[in-house]
DNA sequence: ATAGGGTTAG
């Protein structure tokens, strides 16, 4: 654009931007912000509050909570009106980074103000207490919100059911439907599962196993070749033999490779090759009654499978599918992940392949769940090259990524690789997070690295990073570790002792 | 064009 004289405008700045958060980009997003801001330096509009809302985000999404805040301040002394978007990144931000107790006295602030809060604001203060299963807080919060004149929508709902699953009280969602009132909502969803749970449990169907519903066709091994993205017919064609016209073919001016294949192929119709997807939440307030029983499918799976209730939920969604309704690929993960953990790889091959014959494109959590069916079939060295396929294909890694592959390439014993990783991720500008610690402390300490396992612990609190209650499981172990250490170096000592004393 | 649920660790 620039070599032709085109000027980037406010549009293309906003657009690269907002492209470069949702990847996970962030410091690109930020070198993106300040030349926009050096060109505009004479010409100042600085009312754009979304492009300021957007970067907010990314920078609380990949943990950088200070540069966040301090970003926050530059947005009011630059002038930019905060809007009420604006507050609820910067308080879901604080939840997710560990500064519960801010974000809620934000809230409360903001509360007290009267403007800048909205329906959004009340659910994610809901979400973040649920999860951390103050779900009775979180309930009240509903009463409020209800008071108040503000929507409790499906989102807010499923936040609420999936932590009071957690914490096992379904029978407090008795008192959720007192609350809220005057909407069809909660009844549906309730009445949903009742219905639900009756027809799982009709006696003809009993006892019957539904896993064999995603049959496995070849052998665990293509894994490989279905991170390809190619159907059966091309793969023959991108096998060894092809690769190095592969490298012919090569432009080097090309903006995209992905888009060099779209327009490679002959038939315009056949989309089999677009197969990854980088959007994950929709809207659901505006989505209306029409996608009510996908999204209540795909909660309610989550919640059998939490329970290991495999065939059920794959019951549930034979029952689901023969609605005629199309699954989205968050069903599918929802499923593979349930098999993967079960170890049930070949049902959840099987799964990959329907996929893959559906056409549904897979998104950031698909490729996630393969890393960690390969970590479990003790192939966690592929999972290296499962990223840079999924790289190759315009795919993002985002925390969760990183995090199951350190689980997995440490639980294979490979170090060096999960160093290198870990390194990669913080200078990809990811920060590292509580499930990224927890992790590396494990890992390190399973293997005997004791001192790498505290090197990982100090960087942590060093971080700002609070442990939490699985920190505290692993340090047990961790202890344990060192005192076994110091019981062999002893012996060790001993023997060394009795060996020079026997031949002196 | 920006915000909330359903993926990751003991």
């Amino acid at each position: 654009m620039k070599v032709y004289g085109h000027e980037p405008d406010r549009f293309t700045y906003r657009t690269l931007i907002h492209g470069c958060v949702k990847s996970y980009l962030v410091d690109d997003a930020i070198r993106l912000f300040q030349e926009m801001e050096y060109n505009n330096n004479n010409n100042i509009v600085k009312d754009d509050t979304v492009v300021y809302n957007a970067l907010l985000d990314g920078l609380l999404k990949v943990g950088k909570l200070t540069e966040a805040c301090r970003f926050f301040e530059k947005m009011v002394s630059d002038g930019v009106r905060a809007s009420s978007c604006s507050f609820n990144i910067l308080i879901d931000g604080l939840f997710k980074n560990g500064r519960a107790a801010a974000g809620f006295a934000l809230f409360c602030d903001l509360k007290k103000n009267g403007r800048l809060v909205d329906a959004i604001s009340f659910s994610i203060i809901v979400s973040n207490l649920s999860r951390e299963g103050r779900v009775a807080e979180a309930i009240d919060l509903v009463k409020e919100m209800e008071g108040r004149g503000f929507v409790v929508d499906l989102v807010t709902i499923t936040s609420i059911l999936i932590g009071l699953h957690k914490i096992g009280r379904w029978d407090m969602a008795e008192r959720l439907v007192k609350h809220v009132r005057d909407n069809a909502l909660l009844p549906n969803v309730l009445r949903w599962k009742v219905d639900m749970e009756a027809s799982l449990q009709s006696p003809r169907d009993k006892g019957k196993d539904y896993t064999p519903l995603f049959p496995s066709v070849g052998s665990l091994g293509d894994i490989m070749s279905w991170t390809n993205l190619l159907s059966p017919g091309e793969e023959e064609e991108d096998r060894e033999g092809h690769n190095s016209s592969d490298g012919e073919r090569k432009d080097e001016w090309s903006l995209s490779p992905y888009l060099d294949r779209l327009t490679n192929k002959s038939d315009p119709s056949d989309d089999s090759s677009w197969m990854f997807s980088a959007s994950r939440g929709k809207r659901v307030q505006d989505k209306g009654i029409k996608s009510f029983d996908v999204d209540m499918v795909n909660t309610y799976l989550s919640i059998f499978l939490a329970k290991g209730k495999l065939s059920r939920a794959c019951k549930l969604f034979e029952i689901f599918s023969s609605f005629g309704t199309d699954p989205v690929s968050y069903t599918y993960n929802s499923l593979m992940s349930a098999f993967i953990k079960k170890g049930y790889m070949k049902e959840a091959w099987g799964i990959l392949q329907e996929i893959g014959d559906k056409h549904c494109p897979a998104d950031v959590a698909t490729y996630n769940l393969i890393i960690q069916g390969l970590g479990k079939i003790g192939k966690a060295d592929l999972g290296t090259n499962v990223l840079d396929r999924m790289l190759k294909k315009g795919g993002y890694l985002d925390i969760v990524m990183y995090n199951t592959l350190l689980h997995a390439l440490g639980k294979a014993g490979m170090m060096d690789e999960v160093n290198t990783l870990f390194d990669k991720m913080t200078r990809s500008g990811i920060n590292p997070d509580v499930v990224t610690y927890n992790t590396l402390i494990e890992v390190h300490a399973k293997v005997g690295h004791v001192k790498e396992a505290y090197k990982f612990l100090r960087k942590m609190l060093a971080a700002g990073c609070s442990p939490n209650h699985v920190t505290d499981t692993i340090l047990d172990f961790l202890e344990k570790e060192v005192e076994q250490m110091r019981l062999r170096q002893a012996s060790m000592r001993r023997e060394e002792e009795l060996d020079t004393n026997r031949h002196p």
